[in-house]
RNA sequence: CGGGGCGUAGCGCAGCCCGGUUAGCGCGCCUGCUUUGGGAGCAGGAAGCCGCAGGUUCAAAUCCUGCCGCCCCGACCA
């Protein structure tokens, strides 16, 4: 295309708004605006690399046996009460009334509209598995839109439905997903790390989310720098046993140290490491204790996988009711009261924690021996440089990154209360075993910036640039160049994508636009031509300039773009 | 929802404390001329409900009240 006459408008200051590399380039580039917070429109250029992102989501879907369908986005109330997401989706949920005062959702995510409609169609095992997916605007009223495409409030989601016979079978089903991403995300130039998630509000048991590792990232996960464990920050664990002292009789100490588990190891001169920190939550009314090592605080995230969010810490007036001390000299020792504690705690012995009368602790605790209503659960915090959980030496590092697909095993969750059943083949009625998969196209571009771009803008994979070549008349008034610049627009045209820059300006600032937008090969036209013939391509991502003959022109980008595809190419 | 910041021309900003000409500046835009290898120069020009509503005042972009919008930091997700 030639920009003149295109919709191509770049800014020249840094949109004062963006914060993120990625959105600063977006707006900067004339990729795309801002309609209302955390709503964007796509300009032209923003929708060809949209398009080709698409399309290689598409191809990949299609290769693992997914068929493409569309969904609807306005969605009554009632398909949602079936499972009790009207209520669980809260605030987060875009609502609205029909002419009759009929309750809508726009969705913010399809399970229900999928099962919907496979109980509707699938009736027998025959007709499993399926796996059907869609490319759809999704609408989450997000408390709080940022960083551009990152975290918005409509966006673009491939989803994608796996309906299996049973659990073995959805297994097939994710593993053909998670393949299948990562051939896509090699292809769309993504560099990344898959991690072990928490499944949040889509319930289900095993979850992996697809992690791009970026300092603007908003999520936090752990890696070995050893083997290849790798998880979210909400799910991570450590190996860290040591826990295991002399064990011996429960005895009162005298610690008339008010303060936090530090103050009294201090105080009684005693490694942290063989403290219990004790805290007190209410959940459903009712209290529970949580155990951490001492060195060690709660992850919250953690306790809210287990409670959901319905717990809250218990304030200073339940702390002695049900205890019968003040905070800092509490424990479950001799108290009726149910136990979750830190996994790490199994085998511990000649701990210390609060005796539940003010000014005492209690040493000598033996977990196991000395609590009755105990469970074990991963609940503490997980720091850098701790013990990789799997592996015998490793170290974890945490990093911050992009979470850009998310791959779920729901189970039967949506199809048991949605009533979504096949025969199998003894004539005995079932429940359809799904599974659930997500890539936000806007992440996915997003971070393709993030990880691709220098001081002067974007750097396209030439899998999904806007435009492959660009090619620069200096100065259009010139006949001679024009001439040339308009010629190889349409030799070139034929088998690329092709900007003519014919905009009657200078040199600086066509260069300044063609490093913005990112396009991978240039193609300039100038003085060197009008002197000696020659023609110069540059590489977006490279210094390097090459200068050709006009007749070899043709060949010499040939290969540079065949070279350049076959970087994201696989197979 | 808690904390912070900002709304003045398409973009980036000054003016606001301390009310008082015709509301400025840079970029962009339009016209003409010159210029054409890293965001050119000169000349002329268009463009503003100073976020909205109310109040104080002879007089409000400026002071007061309320509202709205946008951004950033926290709790949530693709």
């Amino acid at each position: 295309m030639k920009i003149a006459s295109m919709f191509f408008e770049t800014k020249k200051e840094m949109p004062k708004d963006a914060e993120m590399i990625s959105h600063k380039l977006l707006i900067k580039g004339g990729y795309v605006s801002l309609s209302s917070s955390g709503v964007y429109a796509y300009l032209p250029l923003f929708l060809r690399v949209y398009k080709k992102v698409e399309k290689i989501i598409i191809e990949e879907m299609d290769r693992i046996g997914g068929q493409q369908l569309l969904l609807p986005v306005l969605t009554p109330k009632e398909l949602w009460d079936e499972t009790g997401r009207w209520n669980d989706f809260g605030s987060e949920m875009f609502r609205l009334k029909d002419r009759k005062d009929r309750d809508y959702a726009l969705c913010p995510t399809h399970e229900e509209v999928i099962t919907d409609i496979a109980r509707k169609s699938i009736r027998s095992y025959k007709q499993l598995p399926q796996i059907w997916y869609q490319i759809q605007t999704k609408f989450r009223d997000e408390p709080r839109p940022r960083s551009g495409l990152l975290r918005v409030r409509q966006f673009e989601m491939k989803d994608s439905y796996s309906l299996d016979t049973n659990t073995s079978n959805l297994e097939r089903a994710y593993n053909k997903h998670r393949e299948a991403y990562i051939r896509m995300f090699k292809r769309l130039g993504i560099d990344l790390t898959i991690v072990e998630a928490a499944s949040g509000l889509m319930g289900g048991a095993k979850s992996e989310e697809f992690m791009a590792i970026s300092d603007s990232g908003e999520d936090r996960i752990a890696l070995c720098n050893k083997c290849d464990y790798s998880s979210n920050m909400e799910v991570a664990d450590t190996k860290s046993n040591d826990y295991n002292f002399e064990d011996s009789e429960l005895k009162e100490i005298h610690t008339p140290v008010k303060g936090d588990v530090e103050t009294v190891s201090d105080y009684l001169n005693e490694d942290r490491k063989r403290f219990i920190k004790s805290i007190l939550i209410i959940t459903d009314n009712k209290p529970v204790f949580l155990l951490v090592p001492g060195e060690r605080d709660i992850e919250e995230k953690k306790i809210e996988l287990i409670f959901g969010e319905k717990f809250r810490y218990a304030n200073d007036k339940e702390i002695n009711q049900y205890t019968g001390a003040d905070k800092g000299y509490i424990s479950p020792i001799n108290l009726d009261i149910k136990v979750y504690a830190d996994t790490s705690l199994k085998d511990a012995k000649g701990m210390i924690s609060g005796a539940n009368k003010n000014d005492f602790h209690i040493k000598g605790i033996n977990i196991k021996r000395d609590m009755k209503d105990i469970e074990f659960v991963n609940i503490k915090t997980v720091r850098e440089n701790d013990n990789c959980p799997v592996c015998d030496s490793g170290k974890l590092l945490i990093k911050k990154c992009i979470e850009i697909g998310h791959i779920f095993q729901l189970g039967t969750k949506y199809s048991a209360s949605m009533k979504a059943m096949y025969l199998d083949n003894n004539g005995k009625e079932k429940p359809i075993v799904m599974g659930s998969y997500g890539i936000g196209l806007g992440r996915v571009i997003s971070t393709i910036i993030e990880q691709h771009n220098d001081e002067n803008g974007i750097i396209w994979p030439i899998s999904i640039a806007p435009f492959s070549i660009i090619i620069i008349p200096l100065n259009i008034k010139n006949e001679k160049i024009m001439n040339k610049a308009e010629e190889l627009y349409a030799l070139l045209k034929k088998d690329h994508e092709v900007m003519l820059d014919d905009r009657d300006l200078r040199a600086g600032n066509k260069f300044k636009d063609a490093d913005l937008t990112g396009i991978p090969v240039r193609i300039i036209i100038g003085k060197k031509f009008i002197e000696t013939n020659e023609i110069e391509i540059s590489i977006r991502n490279s210094t390097e300039k090459i200068t050709v003959k006009p007749t070899d022109l043709l060949n010499v980008v040939n290969e540079i773009i065949e070279d350049k595809k076959g970087l994201c190419k696989i197979d």
